[in-house]
DNA sequence: AGATTCTTGATTTACGTACATCAAAAATTC
DNA sequence: GAATTTTTGATGTACGTAAATCAAGAATCT
């Protein structure tokens, strides 16, 4: 039988309550007494029943989710997994709140901390935009003792406790060496298209995909980005003009949303499979784009982990308790037609 | 705030008693009051406080693992997931027994199986070996009403519970597509060496390259396939031979453990730069061997995920309740170098 | 030494569920 | 309608921890 704090008591030869007060931290403990105590925790190897103790507090904790606007699968998914986690919430005694702001706007983004701040949560969990005024939003939080995570795309400059997502220069660079090796030597120029330079996940993928480009096809001829925001529509266009533009295009990394855009506009123009696409993100599209093989190797984010993820680390934070940092890591996910998951995620 | 039992005797103007009794499937109560109380919970959307309801069981679930001996990293590995599984036995509740066996042994496995049954665990996981005398005694096991998982390698014609493990299948497809695009057309044999045809795990990757090899890399000569049993000392012996029998040889996919082998007899020869190699499993070795250019490609399944997702199949199971599928579906991580993992797992 | 502050003990209630017991009420059988 | 069985209610204890209260003891200061 595992130990109990009257085992704890017992052992250390003092009352329940002394036990209490050095485990909760607790005033009224000379050093002597709080030593002796935690001999005892020591010795009999006792462990705090977190089921008990939630049990005893009924402990919630109030968590505001900021999510982006807008019309691609990615981020609508993530709100899906937000959601999912919102209605898990009475067995896991959370309280989400959601606000949704306009997609690459930092002044919205700002104004939407400010009211997050108004809601005094426990926690914030956060797709940030790289700019200033987000910085000292987010800061402004953290001075209110309020939790800090950034989901999906990071904010380093700021105080943040945590970043929810991958390592988007890892994530560039594996989509480089990729692309490198799957040309094998073939001629032709490498078109990017990006979400937007102003988030600094896809400013990172591109850091990285250039670099692992350049060592394993090097000499290769890299077109110079190209703009979607993420849009569908925008993409669509975007890509129709670099096909029409560039006969001889070897490949294509898209290192942001819109993949819908991307498939119709390669599909158009009956050029998919000399093109060798590299794209981020699973989705049904993009699913069905790789089982056909307009896409060729397809990089990916489990939203739900990295939502679940952000959910512990605000906990922990909420606490004051420490997180294992390699637990909490958000893997790179690498797709070919081969090792899809069965059900479309 | 959520609703408890007391709410629901409330709404349905019944005792706590008789709420008691529906919930945990008691005899004494009519139909028709059955149906009055879960009417109020679906109306009150009530759901047990599960962390309340272990405390108050105070149930404890004893598991038997059986494992391989063997001197490979991979099964030391998972050795040692289960080792940390057993180390958090007080918090999760679990009281796990471990016992090792012979690699490649039906007979003893089918014999530690028996002694499984002999300590009426609540369920056991085993690394199965595909033999008749194998599913018989798994089979036992089910009909003595313990539930049974097969961890990494699966056994089809039994009846047990679940398979924790990859998609073996698909493991090997994504390495035959990997192989056949990195070679890009170039000549040269290519050669495969497995763990042993006897474990389920390495016929469905061996089927899987073959077949993903012919659609990638049509017309590629595969060599026929040599098993090392997953010893470091005899893969390097096996891997030399191959060197220096095909001075041609493009590629080798190593589709079972003992990747120490392989690496040095690939470095040995000074031709790891110019061979191809597709290997399973991170360890430490084949990480720093991925870094240094000597392994191209590195599938990896997460032993502690899998004996995670094995314990909480296992638990699921004892209580009578259904998994998530999808949740425990085990993935198949491909590694290059340049989206490994910071820490040496 | 006496007053004051600090430290410790003893005890109680609460959290939400599980489970057992005994008595009372209702339904069923003869 | 009495006897029997089935169903329901009332109540209490337990799980392991949190948190509060009040009294008693020890240490510190003047």
């Amino acid at each position: 039988m595992r130990p109990t704090v009257h085992d704890i008591a017992a052992e250390a030869g003092v009352s329940l309550a002394t036990v209490d007060r050095v485990l909760n931290n607790r005033p009224g403990v000379r050093g002597v007494t709080r030593d002796k105590v935690e001999r005892a925790i020591e010795a009999l190897g006792y462990v705090r029943d977190v089921a008990a103790a939630n049990l005893a507090k009924s402990r919630t904790y109030p968590f505001v989710f900021i999510l982006p606007e807008g019309d691609n699968t990615f981020m609508r998914g993530l709100a899906v997994e937000v959601e999912a986690a919102r209605a898990r919430s009475a067995i896991e005694r959370t309280a989400i709140t959601v606000l949704s702001v306009p997609a690459f706007d930092p002044a919205a983004l700002a104004a939407a901390l400010e009211r997050a701040r108004g809601l005094a949560p426990a926690g914030v969990a956060v797709v940030a935009i790289d700019a200033p005024e987000v910085v000292t939003a987010v800061d402004a939080l953290r001075e209110a003792g309020i939790a800090v995570v950034t989901l999906v795309s990071d904010l380093p400059g700021s105080t943040r406790d945590h970043f929810a997502g991958v390592d988007n220069l890892a994530a560039g660079r594996t989509a480089g060496t990729l692309m490198g090796r799957f040309l094998g030597g073939r001629e032709g120029p490498v078109a990017i298209v990006a979400g937007s330079m102003l988030v600094r996940d896809h400013r990172d993928r591109l850091d990285g995909f250039s670099a692992a480009m350049a060592e394993s096809a090097p000499g290769h001829r890299l077109l110079s980005v190209v703009e979607g925001h993420d849009d569908p529509a925008e993409v669509e266009r975007l890509v129709a003009n670099l096909l029409a533009d560039h006969p001889g295009l070897a490949g294509i990394y898209s290192l942001g949303a819109g993949n819908r855009g991307l498939i119709a506009a390669l599909e158009a123009s009956g050029r998919q499979k000399e093109v060798c696409t590299v794209a981020h993100e699973l989705t049904p599209h993009s699913r069905a784009a790789l089982l056909s093989g307009t896409i060729d190797a397809l990089l990916n984010q489990d939203a739900g982990h990295e939502v679940r993820s952000a959910i512990r680390v605000l906990k922990a934070r909420a606490d004051g308790l420490q997180v294992i940092a390699a637990q909490e890591r958000i893997r790179i996910e690498i797709f070919l037609r081969d090792n899809l998951p069965v059900d479309p995620a």
